[in-house]
DNA sequence: CAGTGGTCTAGACCACGCT
DNA sequence: GCGTGGTCTAGACCACTGG
């Protein structure tokens, strides 16, 4: 029956091990030769056995240390209640900053960046534009003690907010700029979904392999239904937990 | 400057071609030996590049046709204002049942399973209990046309359900038995990662490599904050997206 | 039944960074 | 320097399945 690759066997062997503790996080694992000598298999084989691991996200790889056991504590990113405090109350960008801080780790933000482009096609689609149409792209990248932990993209419409501090080439925190220029928002609709990262979305948030990520979409309403703003945030799955709280 | 492997590059000139839309979702790949011969490389490291792609969910593997592009089209699951309707109102199960309906396809549930079990440290650590208590564990698994996209299991403190339905072992629609029971719960707590499957979660989700999972936690909260239930949803990423709706 | 991917071997050379 | 992982080759046998 069990005629599973002896690859597999290997890779179960080490997987269970991991799993019951017996190599906690951080902990090395064997190296090829190692493995392979104790398996009586060649070195590709052993090392496929290891591949596995690192594509399940289990373990990272140090150069001339070897592969050790990766521990996964994430911080929380609140997103419902305390995302949009009441108007003077702190910002988004605070908020964000005073949640992190709570939790023990450093906040940051760096590569802030105002575009004027042609918009993707799934922020197009939402926000009622062609290909064609101008939008401002607000990015930025969010760190939590020196490792970015979200890839964040704001999308207006530029006929909205030409003339307006979003447009500005310049970092602001106000949250009530689309309310003066006639377009307030009054409820957001999140989108979450999972998924591997491209290349420039690894390099750019230092994702090693087997490390999913989040996309986390938030579209901004007016009270007539018409989305005036899509958040674009790219989370690895193993820096964050999104949370909501939910009244029921 | 750019010593980047030649498994990379080819890796990459694939994934160019698919993204531009070159290689449409469905459409063939070259084969090993064909991507080999066009490289002048090695079948081995054809091979290698293919996987790059495999890894990153970009690929279908067919035995005997080769590998395909995958298509990734969603189905939504709406996990406010429509998760928990007030009291007479359908019910959680009914409310999944209808929400995939309403997109089209077909919904199930299967597998349904009762067992009295210790609780894993995520569940006993929220639930207060040790780990030599004992809980009740609901699972199922859901599934959309067939395909499975959802794997439920319900925990709840055994003292509490002991002699409520939520400790038979049979199906129920039911909401308020908690409430019976002198546990009302008045609001839950989303906490949302992503990871990559265990072999289990593969298995039972029929997950194919490169599709990471969505962990959702669900935590229903009586009104003195007490946690009294526990809900862990795991979903594979390209199959569902999960919502929240958010007054601001 | 031909051609696909799945698995495995035995060997080679390289880049890197601790010791 | 030496052992780690990173890359690549040339060849082999197998299981499966669509044409």
């Amino acid at each position: 029956m069990a005629k599973t690759p002896v690859t597999r066997k290997i890779a179960d062997e080490l997987r269970g091990r991991i799993k019951r503790g017996e190599l906690g996080p951080g902990a090395l694992l064997p190296s090829e030769p190692d493995l392979a000598d104790h398996h009586g298999v060649s070195r590709q084989t052993a090392r496929n056995a290891l591949q596995i691991l690192e594509g399940d996200g289990l373990v990272d790889v140090q150069r001339r240390r070897g592969r050790t056991v990766r521990s996964h504590q994430r911080l929380r990113w609140r997103l419902s209640d305390f995302e949009h405090p009441d108007s003077t109350g702190s910002s988004t960008a605070d908020a964000w900053d005073t949640d992190i801080a709570d939790q023990g780790a450093t906040p940051s933000s760096r590569d802030f960046d105002v575009q004027k482009i042609n918009p993707p096609p799934t922020v197009a689609t939402i926000l009622g534009l062609t290909s064609d149409d101008e939008c401002i792209c607000r990015g930025r990248v969010r760190s939590a003690d020196g490792r970015p932990v979200v890839l964040s993209h704001d999308y207006f419409d530029e006929r909205i907010v030409r003339g307006t501090e979003l447009a500005d080439e310049a970092d602001t925190q106000r949250e009530d700029i689309l309310k003066e220029a006639g377009y307030e928002q009054t409820y957001d609709v999140d989108h979450i979904t999972a998924r591997m990262p491209d290349p420039t979305e690894a390099r750019k948030l230092q994702l090693s392999t087997g490390t999913p990520v989040i996309e986390h979409l938030r579209v901004g309403y007016t009270p007539d239904g018409k989305a005036v703003r899509v958040s674009v945030h790219i989370v690895p799955g193993d820096a964050l937990t999104l949370e909501y709280v939910i009244a029921t």
